[in-house]
RNA sequence: GGCGAGUUGGCGGAGUGGUUACGCAGCGGAUUGCAAAUCCGUGUACACCGGUUCGAUUCCGGUACUCGCCUCCA
């Protein structure tokens, strides 16, 4: 069997993926901040690595894979969108956190064998933290804590691609009178009394973005794991600083070995932003009438590290495409051998366009059950969307169907119109 | 200013050092009581300029344009 080959953002090539543990493969995700509905941008990495966690467990096996993905569930947005609204914190996420997981399986995206909430695990922060300070990579200053991005020159903007004096340079971060450089950044900040805050060894506060996920992942998965995926918006600074505090802290390990990232959304041509007027979240589509199915596909024909744009035209292709297959695999069995074409696709860097392709010559060869694996394995043609698209479960088998259509034929010829 | 990505036929979108991507649309045909559907056939495209090569859309360099990040947006 050929190895699965994946574009690894730290080298910037395809490389093949061998697991520090076959038994158990290992993945983190970043993922929302629970403040309000998730947009469409937001579903791309959703669906994105929901595709390589089909294809870790396909080739590893379901028991075998370790997916988490994080809830950021204390946030400065949030306690924005509570203030303004009058409503308490802990409901604003709550309410969020169900609507993300909602819209999210609308996508066909499986659930992730974790997802651990930010405040559940503050205790771990603060001693990551500690750590950090101990070993000379953070500082305490006026109720903040900061990693001081000059103890690890050597690693800092590895991943993204610069230097700190390059980004000192051009910096255009607020600097703070208590930053001992421009480009250091928050570990841990004060809370007034009506914001939400924990007690820690530097007084009453709460953590800042980036540690949130370092010691979610230390936590659950190590001091080294497989696989880091996001958004290539995240790269910098939000991953390079995990990265940062991660090998920091834990210099045992290197955290994780493999950092793909998936390119931006756009919408018809343009980046997705309230002003443009074409913002919307995937609520927004599911009640115009998209399915999630559709938005899936839609996603999944175009390569994750390209940039993908939305436009309604795109939908409708495929809402004709999911249609037609439908009618065509009604009450066929799913095989448990995944085609060897898809398979192979999907193994190198995820290449779901060509994967598709593949369904398409399916499709046309009129091998139904192929066409049926496939779909099911990119999490595609689910009967709970059936209604959506017209397509009912007759329990008519092909044969007979076929059978019947002959007998009409036949009837046509003898023009036995009745 | 710094870092990075991209530019493929009408549209979408893979891929490859020399041979058909694929889908949608279009066109031609078949079929047809009418209409739709369906089926068959059909398109030598790879931004521009150089270089390497027997040969480049595919490798290297440059130009133009587009886009992303450098602001706790996936």
């Amino acid at each position: 069997m050929t190895t699965i080959q994946l574009h690894n953002t730290r080298t910037r090539r395809k490389e093949p993926f061998a697991p520090l543990d076959p038994a158990n493969v290992r993945m983190y995700v970043c993922g929302p901040t629970v403040y309000d509905r998730a947009h469409l941008g937001n579903a791309r990495p959703v669906v994105v690595f929901d595709m390589l966690f089909r294809l870790l467990r396909h080739v590893y096996g379901a028991d075998h894979v370790t997916y988490v993905r994080n809830f950021t569930d204390v946030d400065d947005k949030i306690n924005a969108r509570a203030a303004e609204s009058g409503r308490p914190i802990g409901e604003i996420t709550a309410e969020t956190t169900q609507w993300f997981l909602d819209d999210m399986a609308e996508l066909g995206a499986l659930e992730p064998t974790k997802m651990p909430r930010a405040t559940q695990y503050i205790p771990q922060m603060v001693a990551m933290i500690e750590t950090l300070i101990e070993k000379g990579h953070a500082y305490a200053a006026e109720g903040h804590v900061l990693f001081a991005v000059d103890s690890w020159k050597s690693g800092y903007g590895k991943l993204s691609g610069r230097s700190v004096d390059d980004m000192i340079a051009g910096a255009r971060v607020e600097v703070a009178p208590y930053k001992k450089n421009p480009m250091d950044f928050v570990l841990w900040k004060p809370s007034s009394d009506d914001l939400p805050g924990w007690p820690s060894p530097w007084g009453r506060g709460r953590p800042g973005w980036h540690i949130e996920c370092s010691a979610m992942a230390y936590e659950l998965l190590g001091e080294s794991f497989d696989i880091h995926g996001g958004g290539n918006d995240l790269m910098f600074p939000h991953h390079e600083n995990e990265i940062a505090q991660s090998c920091c802290a834990h210099p045992e390990g290197d955290f994780a070995k493999v950092w793909l990232h998936n390119e931006m959304l756009q919408v018809e041509g343009k980046k997705m932003s309230k002003s443009l007027g074409n913002f919307f979240t995937v609520r927004d589509l599911l009640e115009q009438g998209y399915p999630g199915e559709v938005i899936r596909f839609v996603f999944l024909s175009t390569h994750y590290r390209k940039p993908m744009d939305w436009t309604e035209k795109k939908a409708r292709e495929a809402k004709y495409i999911l249609q037609k297959w439908r009618q065509m695999t009604l009450g066929i069995e799913a095989d448990p051998n995944l085609p060897i074409e898809v398979q192979r696709a999907i193994m190198d860097d995820l290449n779901t366009p060509e994967a598709i392709t593949q369904l398409h010559m399916y499709a046309r060869e009129g091998e139904r059950a192929k066409l049926k694996t496939s779909a099911k394995f990119l999490g595609l043609l689910e009967t709970k969307n059936d209604a959506y698209f017209n397509v009912e479960e007759t329990g008519l088998r092909h044969e007979l169907i076929d059978q019947l259509l002959a007998e009409r034929e036949t009837a046509r010829k003898e023009r036995d119109y009745a």
